[in-house]
DNA sequence: GCCCTTCCTGATAATGGTTCTCACATGGCG
DNA sequence: CGCCATGTGAGAACCATTATCAGGAAGGGC
């Protein structure tokens, strides 16, 4: 166990949610995205590779996917929500490249000196969201050819 | 320099954008919010204040007042942005109580360890979200004498 | 394999937060 | 004062996401 999602084999990728043709399509076509991407452009992946689903399915699977962990929401991009593949089950965040979408794991960057100060005044901490920003090493020697 | 954000004057609270008799109440009545809040509640905050403002004025001076970075976007609830108030103007983020949008600012616990990791690798970070959730003092009092 | 119930599918309509339109008002500087 | 870039407001438009609902399929039990 602990690597069953990385392929987007169906195995658990949907947890204990029903698997259909479509799902393994669906978990497929995400798994191969190797950046973030919008429900719209899987359904477009989707659509593209011969196994056609509708988009309200496209959109029910992206939650079951995201509730099963295999996928994670990274921010929006122009009003449309952004997810990425999650080859990972242990605790994480990610880095994604604001030119082309790549994502990278990161480790997660919060020891008990972040969460003692706020634990020690009362406040209970249940959850909390990191992401990265920036340049992949791709897009940063693009950029820097692109400005000479 | 350095506080004129904190108390909702309209001294620099829009940056250099024009000021109106709207976007004072409107300011006002965000800085007044002592937790995170959607635009349609700032919109009935000012109109309950006796200073009426249309719906679409509310969310361009929201706009404005992000980014002016006297209000900060603390994620999103059932479809809905949440703002808040933020009286620093130093780097830093946020603890956001999940039952009363209590918001409280926290340091920034990114350090080079953190980011030298990403680096190494011919990464180039430009910016980072973080943002912890949970229950602040009064609300986990509340929790724990609901729960018997 | 067969049944049966629960869950998924898909074309479409509906939802609703946010943005746009455009005529009008006003802020702020010279 | 004027001037003009900018803000205002009521409503329409936008559009990503969700709800509908009849039909089909997954999968556990036998
Ligand atoms: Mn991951
Ligand atoms: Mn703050
Ligand atoms: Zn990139
Ligand atoms: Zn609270």
């Amino acid at each position: 166990m602990g690597r069953a999602r990385t392929t987007g084999e169906t195995k658990g990728a949907f947890g204990g949610a029903r698997v259909s043709r479509q799902r393994r399509a669906i978990a497929s076509a995400a798994a191969r995205f190797g950046s973030a991407f919008t429900v719209e452009r899987l359904h477009a992946a989707v659509t593209d590779a011969g196994e056609p689903a509708g988009l309200a399915t496209v959109y029910r699977a992206v939650t079951a996917l995201v509730d099963a962990g295999s996928l994670v929401g990274i921010g929006t991009r122009d009003g449309s929500a952004l997810y990425a593949w999650c080859g990972r089950d242990d605790h994480h965040h990610h880095f994604v490249c604001t030119r082309c979408g790549a994502v990278r794991g990161i480790e997660c960057p919060l020891g008990e000196s972040a969460l003692g100060a706020v634990r020690g005044e009362g406040y209970t901490v249940t959850g909390h969201d990191v992401t990265l920003y920036g340049l992949c090493p791709d897009c940063r020697h693009a950029r820097d050819g692109a400005t000479p």
